[in-house]
DNA sequence: TGATCGCACCTTACTGTGTAAAGGGCGCGG
DNA sequence: CCGCGCCCTTTACACAGTAAGGTGCGATCA
């Protein structure tokens, strides 16, 4: 009795989540998340060889990669209707984000600005308008949440300011100069 | 002889900029600041009672606070200009970077958008506007520079994009929806 | 002058971290 | 029944931050 499911990669990265999503990234340790695992932290290097290196680098891909949807309408509007589910999407795990900000990652974030500058080339862009403008939404994106984010990490928020509204706000002035 | 300078506030400050600067961020260390000042680690607790939560918090407080000069001039022109400069002061210490968008600072980060904030405020924006455009700008600039910093951190790059020519098109485009 | 005191620094030691290395044990093919 | 290989555990190490208390030396004052 008692089978515990059997450990896989994807269980460790989702447990990990659920971890950082609980108490904070700084608690995310090897052995506590063997505890949550009900396995010894060891054994966690024979599914992910290279160790928190790797654990940290699964988060960010599992966390930061989403892409533009496809379909139809304005493209101003499938970015507006993107950016605001990105937006959710990074405060749903806000101790994720130092890891994005911050860690070099090949391709999790690639792959969403390349769909954000696919959109904006096929919307009449040139190829460098395109490169700058999907580079200047994703920068705008990730500096609005990380702000966000570090208010946020704050104890009881005595600020209530209106960030929703703050960030659509500024996301307009963005678009407007893109697209 | 050998007399070495006496312990500051100001120089621990400095030596672990540059020791930042020289090795990165993960090779900051109680430890190995202690013998870049010719110290015991735990003498640095003398001069910052709070340890190295304290030592970063005034390490972002070196780097990330450079409000926008007083003068005269266009305000689109004004912020140009303070744009590249603060974008290059952060470049300057890259390593500081995952501290500046991550961690939690009170008043480092918000007198320098207060001053921009006024800044738009002097330029006949309202109250509202003027708070919009000021996180608008900022977050751009830390996302962008938090990006740019990620992708340097790597090794030797091979990624000759033209970063600047990409941040001041961009830089261009907010600034068109703020001022 | 000599005793006293306190500042600035050092010594020691503890907990917690990531992870290398090697040891089980259990199921499965021969 | 044997041995092998996959998963996991055990053990151990170097290094992190820092609490607690000791130490020496210059300044102060009788």
């Amino acid at each position: 009795m008692s089978q515990r499911e059997p450990l896989t990669r994807e269980r460790i990265i989702e447990t990990a989540l659920h971890l950082i999503d609980g108490q904070g990234l700084g608690r995310l340790t090897m052995r506590r998340l063997g505890d949550s695992l009900e396995v010894e932290a060891m054994a966690i290097y024979h599914h992910l060889p290279h160790g928190k290196e790797q654990l940290l680098e699964q988060l960010i891909a599992h966390v930061a990669a989403l892409p533009v949807p496809p379909g139809g309408g304005a493209p101003r509007d499938r970015l507006r209707a993107w950016a605001g589910a990105y937006r959710d999407r990074l405060l749903g795990h806000v101790g994720v984000m130092p890891l994005i900000v911050t860690r070099r990652n090949p391709g999790a974030l690639l792959s969403t600005t390349v769909s954000v500058q696919e959109l904006l080339r096929a919307a009449g862009l040139s190829e460098a308008e395109a490169a700058v403008g999907a580079h200047t939404l994703l920068s705008y994106l990730l500096g609005e949440v990380a702000l966000e984010a570090r208010e946020r990490s704050a104890g009881t928020s005595p600020d209530d300011l209106d960030w929703d509204g703050r960030f659509l706000a500024g996301l307009d002035r963005v678009l407007a100069g893109i697209a």
